[in-house]
DNA sequence: GTAATCCCTACTAATCCGATAGGATTTAAA
DNA sequence: TTTAAATCCTATCGGATTAGTAGGGATTAC
């Protein structure tokens, strides 16, 4: 059996800590409020829709906010609603149907354009003299294929 | 050879561009920048110093942004500094001997603490009640995993 | 001594995020 | 028909963060 002193378990930690911030800084509260009250959703077994205060009161989500979030995932094509009274939100589709990817890129804010990549508002970005030697690119390009390769093979159902 | 419209373009290039804007937003120019600065002194030939008023000309960054960024890779030990007339900064190690993680750990701001995940400074997460059942955990940590792996196995020198 | 350079601190403008406020609209049911 | 309960919509706000600025101190080569 190994013993480690405080300081040596602290360092340990710390490094954990450093390893998930990497990819907590990538998924806002509004990400992460979605996917939960999605997969609250998800969960219930009638199928009555499901009230925002609820889901507020069950996970611990501001109200008001996950208001917003739910309109979001509604317009996205996600969730159904129904006004007035017993109204509340459903899934539209099958919690197998809904790749978390999708999910992901509608939730993290209005679309940031990169407007080195757009065919019809293409600019250069500011400090980037040539995209095509842009040391960052293609590391970045690895890490965000991974990414993907991830997400599209997780659904809903998945998380459910 | 497959010919595509106009709309099917700019849907493709949407598509394009909302992956993207997946990996961007958890890079802060910060860290672009201090990637960028480090790649350049690293594909100096000479031994000699490199001024930050140099890379910031060539890479067009702000002088006095660089001149922090610098400042923080030099007290991580990444770099290393000769003041004066004729100074500037230069690798301390080996570009192959550099793991763009460690950069991008000291450069991506200071360290957002986790507390449900500290030992000495446990705190739940406010809206979590049960960490194990949180159903978002698992799927990101798949991601961070596989973040963790590309990043790993980038050094410097392979983006030179 | 002087010019060039890193080093350090403080400040600022802009932006974003999470949250809040207040009410309009719709619906079920009393 | 009234009332209560729900979504829907717009606007706002405080705080934090980010990107950048300003000014000058310390050090060194020449």
């Amino acid at each position: 059996m190994l013993i480690y002193d405080r300081l040596t378990l602290f360092l340990f930690y710390r490094f954990l800590i450093q390893d998930i911030y990497l990819y907590l800084c990538m998924l806002s509260k509004r990400t992460k409020y979605g996917i939960k009250a999605l997969t609250f959703i998800a969960r219930q077994e009638e199928d009555a829709p499901v009230q925002t205060s609820t889901v507020s009161a069950c996970e611990n989500i501001s109200h008001k906010f996950l208001e917003s979030i739910l309109l979001t995932l509604r317009k996205a094509g996600f969730l159904g609603s129904k006004k007035g009274k017993g109204g509340g939100y459903y899934l539209l589709k099958d919690a197998s149907d809904i790749r978390m990817i999708d999910v992901i890129r509608v939730l993290e804010g209005p679309i940031a354009m990169l407007p080195c990549v757009s065919l019809n508002f293409y600019e250069k970005c500011a400090d980037c003299p040539d995209e095509n030697t842009c040391s960052i690119h293609k590391l970045m390009l690895e890490v965000r294929d991974n990414t993907l390769k991830v997400l599209r093979n997780k659904f809903l159902s998945d998380l459910v």
